[in-house]
DNA sequence: AAAAAGAATTATGAATTCAAAATGCATGTC
DNA sequence: GACATGCATTTTGAATTCATAATTCTTTTT
């Protein structure tokens, strides 16, 4: 194989570990949807499209077993994660916890920067739900949520929240697909910026946590409603 | 190499994946303190140790390295991982938050035999006080634990939690040296264990979340009393 | 004798090779 | 025609080999 890594351009200088790499490739494959969940994995396929041996793929998709987001069967290789609706029911739960604790601590240590951030963030939010621009929506969101993790200064709250919203990470776009639950989103979503910018952390918390509770709400109905595609 | 598996001596019947096998054993030697934190693992030395090639245990390496067991250093190995007592602070309230929840579900959903084994384990660990038998009451301590994470009924919570509890292992035993805090602690195991037994999902919250944050009070006490050995 | 430079050794990173299991296909049997 | 059996192919598991980076130990120079 002529170039050993087919990943970034780097030259052979301060390389960081190609499975690592090839983990993040491979995430970043599954969390766009690129590869769907319950769907096998073929390593020469993937070796194939990386440029790499099947040496660092292989401890890739280690690395991923070990975060949930596919699953490791002896002997016949791997498949993708999907969740069912009882994971969700189970998951987000814990995202709330995680993210209310967030909240909190946010609201007791983020910097005015950060929270003048989170709040043109909310504002950005409210434009993109005026314009009904889904997609923008969507992605200013997960910026709105990941802001307020970091401004919790809380690197181990970060890491567990992020490896868990990874497992999920398709199911949160199911949610305000009602509309009624989407302008709901937006109203919550200006309470948790004005509680953390006035700092009130448990404010911050319980809202944090209500807001993640509705989402689960609004997805178990939108399944219940409609099983187009099965568990996701 | 004759023996592929000095591990299991099982067959070649159903065995699941070396990998898998070299990380329990890596994970179980790193949590009972046979590997310290901040050492430097040596690639040669386990291979011999488990009497498997490097393929599988770098496998291992990278599996506990996502689980933040130890961390990888590209080009030159990779250390076990130590908890500074900043992460503590950041990982006792996470961990307080997710025990919290597995109290108000485990409230909700446990089983009667469930609540009364927790509550039967709640008596062997006053006794274990009693005779001041500490390995035993650490012991008994960490099943109560895992019984109310396991009666929570939610294996994404169960999961998250071992998770991370793994990366605090260490620290935990560090609790409860101080007899005052150790006479408090049993007490607050009585109230939970009253707390789920009349399934009062609240105080079950509360309390757990409150025992496990007193817990991180007395690790931090006892560290900035006396720096023995520097992190763990 | 201390410091720097360079060679030898060792450890790690990644591809390849070898082995074993699973899958698919064809043939045969009831 | 459905099902089973055996063979060929494919896929995965793990050891080995090859390459490269880091470390250690000399040797040399000041």
């Amino acid at each position: 194989m002529e170039n050993p890594s087919g990943i970034s351009g780097k030259s052979t200088l301060l390389r960081p570990a190609l499975a690592v790499e090839v983990a993040n490739s491979l995430r970043d494959l599954i969390l766009e949807g690129e590869l769907a969940g319950g769907e096998k994995i073929r390593e020469k396929e993937l070796t194939e499209r990386f440029g790499v041996s099947r040496t660092p793929l292989r401890e890739a998709m280690k690395m991923l077993s070990s975060e949930g987001l596919i699953e490791l069967i002896p002997n016949r290789g791997a498949v993708i994660s999907q969740s069912s609706t009882e994971d969700l029911m189970d998951a987000f739960p814990v995202l709330a916890a995680l993210e209310g604790l967030a909240g909190a601590q946010a609201a007791e240590r983020a910097t005015d920067e950060e929270l003048a951030e989170i709040s043109r963030l909310t504002r950005e939010l409210q434009a993109a739900f005026d314009e009904t621009d889904r997609p923008q929506y969507f992605d200013i969101n997960q910026s709105i949520h990941s802001a307020i993790l970091a401004a919790s200064r809380n690197a181990i709250l970060e890491r567990t929240h992020a490896t868990l919203a990874s497992q999920v990470h398709r199911a949160r776009y199911q949610a305000n697909l009602e509309s009624a639950r989407w302008k709901r989103a937006v109203i919550e979503h200006a309470q948790i910026s004005e509680a953390l910018t006035e700092r009130r952390a448990d404010d911050a918390k319980r809202l944090l946590h209500d807001h993640m509770m509705s989402k689960l709400s609004s997805i178990v109905r939108l399944r219940d409603g409609s099983e187009v595609d099965g568990p996701t």
